[in-house]
DNA sequence: TATGAATGAGCCTTCATTCAT
DNA sequence: CATGAATGAAGGCTCATTCAT
């Protein structure tokens, strides 16, 4: 039944990813899922409950794993660095970064109370991981968290035609540089007027 | 008959922002542009040439105008200053910014060829101008005016449910610091060596 | 079209006559109809829509016609004569018959306040003629009118499974000596105590 | 398990009255009684098993209870007196009154020769209670017994919308009145023609 | 025995599109 | 030229019922 589940949560995906939220049917989802159509109800009550499932965990797998306790001298995270690391991972999963806009798009005029949330947690996780590693004011991160954000997402969008990862990951790399500056002066802003 | 075509594509455009591409049906365009459904089977032979149609003009108005014989002593305009006139004019238009991106991502599956040609063009635009008016090198623009067209579209996004324009605006400003200053740093990197 | 909407009423009786309103399902009545699925929601956007139709319909056609200006010597019609003519036209319209009972049930389901209507007109109709041709007071007619009109529907419902015509005529017969004769009692106490 | 079953009839009434015959789901019944789906097919092999128990059990309660035997001098009930008594049962037990008359008509459409039974057994027990009590043939009570069931459900349907108990308890007394008033004629008839 | 899981069949409705006028 | 009328195809969803456990 949880398997059940997470079977059409894959499928939809792959659907999405294909035919758009428009053209993600439940009978090409439990096709692609290799299910009865009547089963997806049967886990689903609504379509849209599938969908805004998909959307969450899309969220939540975008989320970069929190590493405390994970012991070592590794180089510290930045901003620029959670960027390059969502963006490997959207290119990695292509199916994902696609519907995950696409379900964006469908939810915000679904339920635009919901469909933000994603968003926020992704931004709150960012800045508790960079305050609580480097033990600095919250504030420090906010603006630079924020504009990664956007980049990621306008770089999807056009990595959507190109399809050219290295020259996603080009000019992933290049806003990384921009955000982790604008920390860096912030930085030094914050020790010379604490 | 082509006022008609232009009652639709307005139509259109407005029941693109409210209901999505997906909600985009023939009837409800009809019924915003006050036609008779039939009528736009008229226009438009396939409810896909209007969409095509909408998408292209989008594009366009996006693009600057060309200034060349406007004589005077205007401060020169930049990757930033387009980045922030683009932005400003979403936002003055925002069932067109909406309409765009679902209309972006619609034509992208339809027709993956024709999708990104409304950025090129705009991007074309963008670097032509900037290379004529300060007569430098086309390479010196390239990198930073794609970049800003990514954060274009990432700020859009995130307007969508911020629907904040002054913060729109205010990282809008940020993004064209940092695009300007990279041109900056390529021109000087140029001077020293040509 | 309005032609299509007959046909679409008539196969309505027919198909709830046969299958009650649970099994009266849009392609049954447009198969009856000889028409495609689809052009029952065009004529009738909803369902629901042609069973409201159908239930008015029949109410309609159970009211007596107006006999003003029929001149002539007839005998003077009592709420008696009223019940069995209706009882006639029921019998002679055995599908109007049952699926007006049926629509009446559904209906008040659905919409309990529309539901009573055509027997409060059908009752109104009948006071109201007798009120006129007899030149006599309303309140005169009332609880007779009630009574026989419950009666009919009594009546119908026996039918439904005896499918006797004569004997159905019978009682209704003597339910209408039974109302004609309340009348006339209440004529009498009217003429001793006006 | 015998148990279960009266709670799934139980549920069954109320599930019909407040939807229908054609709302009267399985999942409706089950979840009104509280039981996992499956148990309904489980006690009843169909659907239509229970619907049948349900109408036939609901045709037993509205029988009057053989009083032979409670001694006394009561006064002697007559048909008028059983209708009275039927109509204040129903009215004391709505959901039975509504699932009734939905019942019978989707009886009559299933099985038209299951359908009349309840009446008949109603009718005959009356007939019967009424020949013995009374000493008289048999003859005296048909007419008036099946004039006073027609009666009664006439008047069930109007309650329907009306819901006005007492008007309805007003109306039964008439129609009462007057199929006693039928019987008493009976009776001289065959006292002056035996 | 009792029930969670599963499903084939069918329902109502909407859509883009065509066609006759 | 313009449009009311019409429709095949498909969509989301629910239902009664079965079955494995």
């Amino acid at each position: 039944m949880e398997q059940r589940k997470d079977e059409f949560v894959e499928a939809a995906v792959a659907v999405i990813a294909e035919h758009g939220v428009r053209g993600a049917t439940t009978r090409r989802i439990a096709e692609a899922a290799g299910a009865p159509l009547a089963s997806l109800h049967y886990c689903f009550n609504r379509k849209e409950d599938l969908f805004v499932e998909v959307f969450t965990r899309i969220g939540v797998l975008l989320v970069p794993a929190d590493q405390t306790g994970t012991a070592g001298t590794r180089s510290p995270r930045t901003v620029g660095t959670f960027l390059c690391s969502a963006m490997d991972w959207l290119l990695a999963n292509e199916n994902y970064a696609i519907a995950q806009v696409d379900l964006y798009l469908w939810l915000l005029r679904k339920d635009p109370d919901k469909a933000p949330r994603p968003y926020e947690i992704l931004a709150d996780t960012w800045i508790r991981l960079l305050t609580q590693e480097q033990d600095e004011p919250r504030e420090l991160f906010v603006e630079a968290t924020w504009l990664a954000i956007s980049a990621m997402d306008g770089l999807t969008l056009q990595w959507f035609y190109q399809r050219d990862d290295e020259r996603t990951r080009h000019y992933a790399r290049i806003h990384a540089d921009f955000v982790d500056r604008l920390v860096e002066q912030g930085r030094k802003a914050l020790v010379r007027s604490p």
